[in-house]
DNA sequence: ATCTATTCATAATT
DNA sequence: TAATTATGAATAGAT
């Protein structure tokens, strides 16, 4: 049905079989919505594509559970209680692997060893002995980084308190000239357009923690 | 398609709606395994009829469970019952309480710590040494029952060798009273039933670790 | 069930 | 991507 036969098998080139896909599943879809009006059939269609998005029709008088329910009961496949069952597994399967870790962790914090016996003491102090030593590696980076803030920090105080001291003097002469020169302005009745002012300086960047 | 374009409503007279009922069903299957070979879609069909029959379709990669699974995560609908709902709370529960035990034992252990601030660092560093003064308490009780051991063999050992000693010298005593007797019974020309006989001594019960 | 006239779905093309 | 169209497929009604 088109401008040529096709073989049924699977179409090679990606655009045609997304073209293809695309419109055989809204025929389907409207074949199915058809059937359901014309013959009183409940229908569930659920169409997935290689791209993963779903596509799905439930006749209008039933839900997808409803018809599942009916597969069910009809086919005597125990559909739901293998899922049930898959849980239930999933479920053990971790709880055990949580209750591994659980007594992993309390070892470690050195509870419920009451059990254990020099050896596996011995490989458990080792593992906290790595565990701090590699903590305590990871603190002393942290230590070299302030210890280098408090040096850059001191060195801009330094700087800071110099240039505040240079602006102090300059402030200081400025005064003096303009006292002096107010006096002039008094003596020559005229004015000076600006002032020179020092500007602030911006503080360096500093590597936080 | 057909002798006539006919509305699409429900076909009142029963005998043609089956007949169309059977005729549509079978070329919506016939279309579902044509998609599904064409363009590598997973499909699930399943139809109802109004005399309560099943049929159903099921793309041969997968089985209706998975799509329904699929369904499931994809719609976000609540399709599995109550059970199944809670099953998988208390997996994603037990999951996450997973997810956080294992970052806890790798923190400990001394991995994955360049995310941890210093503070957090300082805890773990508490938790570890805690660990370590519980563990080597423990080693110390050990210790000590190996030193108490130790002394109690070494005590055992005394015992045993002065025990020996006397035996040795009993048997001493014994042969030179045997010989006398063997010189009595060759002069005498009759036999003793029994020889006397040392026991060797049991080892104390120990301790063990 | 089988047959066929007719409508429909769609593959190729634009 | 969205129309168009020639063609094969599906099927309604008849047998």
């Amino acid at each position: 049905m088109g401008r040529g036969k096709i073989e049924i098998k699977r179409i090679e080139n990606p655009n045609n079989r997304h073209v293809t896909y695309s419109k055989r599943r809204s025929g389907i879809i409207k074949k199915a919505k058809e059937i359901t009006v014309l013959c009183d059939a409940e229908v569930s269609l659920v169409i997935f594509g290689t791209n993963g998005k779903m596509h799905e029709y439930c006749s209008p008088s039933t839900t997808l559970i409803d018809i599942m329910d009916k597969y069910h009961s009809k086919s005597g496949k125990r559909l739901w209680d293998a899922k049930h069952e898959n849980l239930s597994n999933e479920i053990d399967r971790i709880k055990k692997e949580n209750d591994n870790m659980q007594v992993e962790l309390r070892h470690l914090k050195g509870e419920d060893i009451t059990s254990l016996g020099p050896k596996e003491l011995i490989l458990l102090e080792e593992a906290l002995d790595n565990g701090l030593s590699s903590i305590r590696g990871k603190q002393m980076e942290y230590l070299d980084i302030a210890t280098k803030n408090t040096e850059m920090l001191e060195e801009e105080n330094k700087h800071l308190t110099l240039v505040l001291h240079q602006q102090e003097m300059a402030m200081e002469v400025n005064r003096d000239m303009n006292d002096e020169y107010q006096q002039r302005v008094r003596e020559y009745n005229s004015q000076m357009p600006f002032a020179f002012r020092v500007q602030p300086i911006q503080p360096n960047l500093q590597e936080r923690m």
